[in-house]
DNA sequence: CACATAAGCGGACTATGGTCCGCTTGATAC
DNA sequence: GTATCAAGCGGACCATAGTCCGCTTATGTG
């Protein structure tokens, strides 16, 4: 498990989240944790029965019973309180890679590692790809500063340079994953019709190619 | 020149211009082509002196002398606008690949075409990246509608058919593509600090490896 | 020139993400 | 139990993208 590592469950904003050092602050009043459990059923309900698009802020306020202002001070923005929903399929994921069984946890090659990454993506946008979409920052160079994509890039980076110590390993990494954002796999599910396994057939494919 | 080529002049949004038939409407009324002037004049200007961020649609109508409705009509949302704002430097592009010289126009093999491809765009974003974040289209499926997006993919697709006839062809054009965003160049260029020769050699191997 | 008409205009209006700040309350100390 | 006070609360408020619709006007026609 992983639980020491940086995910979105931090009281604080994900923007001054980063790596937050795990039990300094003092735990939070009980209000405020009942408050954050309401906000986030509100979130799941009102995502799951009117999709994640058509769901305001308002509409989630109202629905957990409490004011705007609490549900901004608990979740920062919009992209990371879609960000903290998909919480503990988030977590699952990265327990899978970091200490999963092989191909996708240790003990495999990096290629095959990296296939296996980009099929558990793949599978996780399949199921997620309005809420990923939603959490993806906005703005200039906010791409990469919630820890989930931070704590990918991390991992995608070590098995690059794990498999081929002799490239561009930082720039490999962006490329394997901009190639798995949610914007790129929406359009290519919906507006192309691309089905899950001819992407993850592509993505294999582009990671053999890139680095073996 | 490919002066009947999709780019963004149209008077309609971008999301019905898609291939304008040119010729079929009527000209536009006087007035209405002096305020798109005024508009372009105004948003160019403020892009410039305030930033592209720092700059609201209210802003921009103002400076132009014009009502909001009539900035909206044009050019149909911020996006829009921002794309419209690029449109000479689009077209150049747009120009080089199709009709340049060699490697980046037509005469050289299909790889060396499409490095050549990614060193212009990355010069493209370097020079633009703010107003290309800016037009990048949000939301479900909106990132491959803007008639540039549009002709670059079928540009690259038709290299990377002529390259490699065997592999995936649609795939590896959102690949190499998505590699080209906004969001990916500004994060490299700005929160990595990687440089710019660095991306294109970056790219170029990622072209190589992935075609050669 | 007078008229008809559709294209165009503009600003009031709406929706919504996000901020602010005075009031309330849970946790702690005594 | 009482006092203290920072953490927390909530809704009024703000900024801004985008819509709507009644008024205006350029343009083609006779």
């Amino acid at each position: 498990m992983a639980t020491d590592l940086p995910t979105i469950d931090s009281d604080l904003p994900v923007a001054e989240a980063g790596l937050p050092i795990v039990g300094e602050a003092r735990p939070e009043r009980a209000d405020a944790a009942r408050n954050r459990e309401r906000i986030l059923a509100a979130a799941h309900d009102l995502f799951a029965r009117n999709g994640v698009a058509c769901t305001s802020m308002d509409a989630i306020a109202a629905e957990a019973g409490v004011g705007k202002g609490t549900l901004f001070r608990r979740f920062g923005d919009r992209a990371s309180l879609a960000l903290a929903v998909l919480d503990s399929d988030e977590r699952a994921l990265q327990d899978g890679f970091l200490s999963g069984p092989p191909p996708l946890g240790p003990g495999a090659p990096p290629c095959h590692r990296l296939v296996a990454f980009g099929s558990a993506m793949l599978d996780h946008l399949e199921a997620n790809s309005d809420l990923m979409l939603e959490g993806e920052a906005r703005g200039r160079g906010r791409l990469t500063e919630s820890p989930p994509y931070r704590f990918r890039w991390l991992h995608v980076q070590g098995l690059v340079r794990e498999a081929r110590p002799d490239i561009d390993a930082d720039y490999t990494t962006d490329v394997l994953l901009s190639a798995l954002a949610a914007s790129v796999f929406i359009n290519q599910r919906e507006v192309r019709g691309m089905d899950l396994d001819r992407l993850k057939a592509g993505y294999e494919d582009l990671v053999l190619r890139a680095l073996g």
